[in-house]
RNA sequence: GGCGGCAUAGCCAAGUGGUAAGGCAGAGGUCUGCAAAAUCUCGAUCUCCAGUUCAAAUCUGGAUGCCGCCUCCA
């Protein structure tokens, strides 16, 4: 496939080094605080290349770390009175509750930085003792970044040009403003382990240099992690890596763009700030999957609750579509097999979809692409329900088949379509009448009514309650099986 | 100040050289007692200007506007 490098700011052919296997680490959140659609949106991202490479055949390995140790979970902890452990702990837990509510699947590794502190040491011994590193009299260590000639190369910034001279805090001992801290002497009441240097605590960047090292054959296929961490994030973890080691850490570097509200980056300062559980209060998970799937990943997504609406709408269209093949594949007869010369024009559109859609994955991981391809897939389903001599024939029964396994087949990797069609609907039904604070006592003594003035073929009646309804917010729609209503 | 990204129909959004996927909204047809759902049909020359090319939304230069990074950040 070809995939965005950022390091070389373009598409390439993915090849990993070693054939056949893949060693993808994304880094994972700060466990501080509830996790906003930013962090979702990185989560959901990765989670589909991941599926992705393996149902392209690939072995990967695909670890995602927890940073459990941080300036704002100590903050935090202050706060709360409770230990940073316990922040952590509790953040920790609250990422997989919304990740598995997301269908996010866990990472093959879930390492924490407590639990490298040796790791994190050694890097920071190594790097010292190729004067790459130095610790202070206070007992902070800094990256000499002066001496890494490539410092910059990810990020496309020139040390020159960094406006790094106000970054030195007072009371640092720093040798230069760029130099950045791979370990930090303990200040009082903050947690802190025995180092050569006295008690301190890790700097944020060493510990994915340590965790990929210690568990992951470097250098790495994949290295990934939102926008924002390029720099400084990733551009310090390479100068760490590549300086103790010696050759590259990742042949890859893949970053998903923002998720913005107005346009603008979401901050708590803006206000702007939306957690995964403020929107799952009001749409179902998989409705904000979607709709992060919509938009390229590399892209920024601008959050709207309007844009929201658009993919509920879609992803139901989706279902409906789904439940009504579902329902058709359950009859037993089938008659014969129709002329070939009929079914080739179908059969020719549904392999050209199937290679639509397997291009576009194919290409950076186009997931809008791909969605938009399985709205024609969906068209196509339901043009095979309308289509009588189809809908009866075993010919019809193969290609509506071949569309439903189509869906399972790139639902998989989208993370969608997975549900029960019937039961997705429901749950969205419940959802919207929640929602709206729809009356549905109400609604249900309307159709009562509306289906005796039907009885009686009092047709100007019914049509008075459908009105009724609908102002109401909601449509009768009139089924062979009866009146079913739905939100309008 | 340095670095980078984006600008496609009413809205959202794919598309990196050969005359614009898809969704939502809208109009009309089919279906329906009427509707709904579904389906069919209809809709943009791609911010502006100047270049390169037989050919550009797609490449180059410029303008305008918006956004991000340079500090913690998915």
């Amino acid at each position: 496939m070809q995939i965005y490098n950022s390091m070389t700011r373009r598409k390439e052919t993915f090849e990993p080094v070693t054939p056949g296997k893949v060693n993808m680490y994304v880094c994972g959140i700060t466990a501080y605080d509830l996790c906003h659609i930013g962090h979702a949106r990185s989560a959901v991202v990765f989670d589909v290349l991941a599926r992705y490479l393996r149902r392209g055949g690939f072995d990967l390995f695909f670890a995602r770390n927890f940073t459990d140790v941080d300036d704002k979970i100590i903050n935090k902890a202050n706060q709360e009175g409770i230990s940073s452990q316990e922040v952590a702990e509790k953040y920790i837990t609250a990422f997989y509750e919304d990740m598995d509510r997301l269908g996010v699947l866990r990472a093959d590794l879930e390492p924490r930085a407590t639990e490298h502190i040796g790791d994190m040491i050694a890097i920071c011994l190594k790097l010292i003792e190729s004067g790459k590193a130095y610790a202070t009299p206070s007992g902070d260590v800094y990256f000499r970044v002066r001496s890494f000639s490539e410092y910059g190369k990810l990020s496309g910034r020139n040390i020159d040009d960094m406006r790094a001279g106000a970054r030195v805090a007072p009371g640092e001992e720093k040798e230069d403003p760029l130099d950045f801290a791979l370990w930090k002497a303990a200040k009082p009441g903050e947690p802190s382990w025995e180092s050569p240097w006295g008690a301190g605590r890790p700097g944020w960047h060493i510990e994915c240099s340590a965790m990929s090292e210690k568990h992951m054959t470097l250098p790495l296929d994949i290295h990934g992690g939102g926008q924002d961490l390029i720099f400084p994030h990733h551009e310090n973890e390479i100068a760490q890596s590549e300086a103790a080691l010696g050759k590259a850490l990742s042949k890859y570097w893949v970053h998903n763009g923002f998720v913005q509200v107005d346009a603008e980056k979401m901050s708590k300062s803006l206000g702007n700030f939306k957690t995964i559980r403020d929107i799952l209060e009001n749409y179902l998970p998989e409705t904000l999957r979607f709709f992060l799937l919509t938009r390229h990943y590399r892209s920024p997504i601008d959050f709207s609750y309007a844009g929201m609406d658009d993919a509920e709408k879609n992803l139901k269209r989706f279902y409906e579509t789904l439940q009504q093949l579902e329902l058709e594949l359950q009859k037993e007869n089938w008659a014969a097999q129709l002329p070939e010369k009929n079914v080739q024009a179908f059969r020719a559109e549904l392999a050209e979809l199937e290679n639509s859609l397997k291009e576009s994955f194919e290409d950076d991981l186009n997931t809008a692409a791909a969605i938009g391809h399985l709205n024609s897939l969906a068209r196509f389903g339901n043009r095979l329900l309308e289509d009588k001599a189809m809908r009866k024939s075993l010919s019809g029964r193969d290609l509506m088949r071949a569309v439903k396994d189509c869906f399972a087949d790139w639902g998989a990797v989208l993370g969608l379509f997975s549900q029960v069609p019937s039961s997705f609907l429901h749950d969205l039904k419940e959802q919207g009448v929640k929602r709206k604070g729809i009356d549905t006592k109400a609604i249900d003594g309307l159709l009562q009514k509306r289906l005796e003035a039907k009885k009686q073929k009092d047709f100007a009646a019914s049509d008075a309650f459908r009105a009724q309804l609908n102002g109401l917010g909601v449509e009768v729609r009139d089924t062979p099986s009866g009146q079913v209503w739905d939100l309008l």
